[in-house]
DNA sequence: CCTCCACCGGAAAGCCGGGTCA
DNA sequence: TGACCCGGCTTTCCGGTGGAGG
């Protein structure tokens, strides 16, 4: 048997890299926010009606990923609660993300659960979780905000529970309610039911991205408490920082890379941590974003690519659409699937290059026709090694080799 | 200058699974 | 429960097109 504990404790002594790891991820609230201030001020003159007793407006936020939203309201809500309970003044802060949790049943099945009222996942009318949350909030004088993160994905599946929330107030006789939507997409209003969008949007803040110097900011204050002193290189930061935001100043992105970069240095038990790492970072990102997005493609998009791949592995680099579906075709009656029309197949490049996976150029060949010219964005073994994952093509990987000698002959012959 | 290739890409309709409503 | 609707995926149909070769 293993002595276990000392394992662990090996693998810990052998930190010397991160001293709170905790502290760059995207759920951790740090305790202040640096070039927020204008936007928490802004919310917090919204809010204090609350501890006035009065019901505070309606707000909506928006702002791109990674520009603080989350991270503003969490702080200005904590805020509001540990004020609130000082001046003996009950004011509450419930925080949906609509993302998890999004449909009308589960946010009032959500939102009455945390007043202590049992209610099933599922199988009562949506009118008896609305009135039981209705009843339990109003049990006493309090004031309640609602924070729907991500509201656009709520709206998608009917405005019903928005309408409700909205004017909640009018059926309340001791309890106030107000609402705080965040979203990035600013045009998601548009789909409203006007007098909801109207009650929704009687304030507006606006998240801009963060600039290079921010982010930095925001970087440094992190770092000191994830990493060890003096185990960061002088250029990791301004590095992470410029390479974020050179991508929408998203702050996120920007923490990602730091972690990242440290566990990389880690892995390879270097005392600190260089530019070097966060270059390999970026690189492990990239490598698994684009893993994850073949992963999840559809099983006929992945055949299409994997012909790519095959093709690719010839001579030139470029093929045409024709040429793809020729191929395509082999494999699909290799695994015994469907055969999609070309024109669909067409579409499924199209998706490919949007997702960056492939790059097409439509060029004229004169009196050859015209076409997409395509060319494989990513590394090919990177490529098969995903599309072989999917169990319906499992036996792709043993004919692979011998098709590759077949496709040869073929196209040598032309 | 015209032809004609090999495809592009819009429009519309069919199919299918899931959800809604009376 | 069945009628109905919706959205995503796919097929069918088809007009459109840049430029090498005649």
């Amino acid at each position: 048997m293993m002595d276990v504990t000392g394992f662990f404790e090996k693998m810990l002594a052998s930190s010397r890299i991160f001293k709170n790891k905790e502290v760059l991820r995207h759920s951790y609230t740090p305790e202040n926010l640096p070039h927020r201030n204008e936007q928490i001020e802004s919310l917090a003159s919204i809010l204090v009606s609350a501890l006035k007793g009065e019901t505070p407006s309606n707000v909506m936020i928006y702002g791109k990923t990674g520009t603080g939203k989350t991270a503003t309201v969490r702080f200005v809500g904590r805020e509001l609660e540990k004020t609130g309970e000082r001046l003996n003044i009950p004011c509450y802060v419930c925080y949906i993300n609509c993302e998890i949790i999004d449909t009308q049943y589960r946010v009032l099945a959500t939102l009455a659960r945390m007043f202590d009222r049992n209610i099933p996942m599922t199988g009562w009318p949506t009118d008896q979780v609305y009135s039981e949350f209705r009843m339990a909030i109003d049990s006493k004088d309090q004031t309640l905000i609602i924070v729907l993160d991500e509201i656009d994905k709520l709206v998608r599946k009917g405005d019903e529970i928005l309408y409700n929330l909205s004017r909640i107030n009018s059926e309340l006789d001791r309890a106030r309610v107000s609402l705080i939507g965040i979203s990035n997409d600013v045009r998601f209003t548009e789909y409203l039911d006007p007098r909801v969008r109207s009650s929704l949007g009687e304030e507006e803040l606006v998240f801009p991205p963060y600039d290079a110097n921010q982010l930095r900011d925001i970087l440094a204050q992190r770092a000191e408490i994830a990493f060890y002193d003096g185990v960061l290189d002088d250029n990791v930061i301004p590095l992470c920082s410029a390479l974020a935001a050179q991508e929408h100043g998203d702050a996120r992105k920007a923490l990602d890379l730091l972690r990242v970069s440290g566990e990389i240095a880690e892995k390879e038990n270097s005392e600190i941590v260089e530019a070097r790492h966060v270059r390999m970072a970026i690189e492990k990102i990239e490598n698994d974003h684009v893993v994850e997005v073949i992963r999840t493609l559809p099983t006929q998009s992945k055949l299409v690519l994997f012909g790519m791949v095959l093709l690719s592995r010839r001579g030139s680099r470029e093929f045409t659409t024709g040429e793809v579906y020729d191929v395509y075709r082999q494999l699909c009656r290799r695994v015994g699937m469907d055969i999609l029309t070309q024109r669909r197949i067409s579409d499924l490049i199209s998706e490919l290059d949007l997702l960056g996976i492939v790059n097409t150029v439509i060029v004229s060949k004169g009196r050859y026709g015209r076409t997409r010219e395509i060319t494989l964005n990513v590394q090919r073994n990177v490529v098969a090694s995903v599309v072989l994952e999917d169990f319906r093509l499992r036996s792709l990987s043993k004919v692979d080799l011998q098709y590759q000698a077949k496709l040869d002959s073929i196209t040598s012959q032309v």
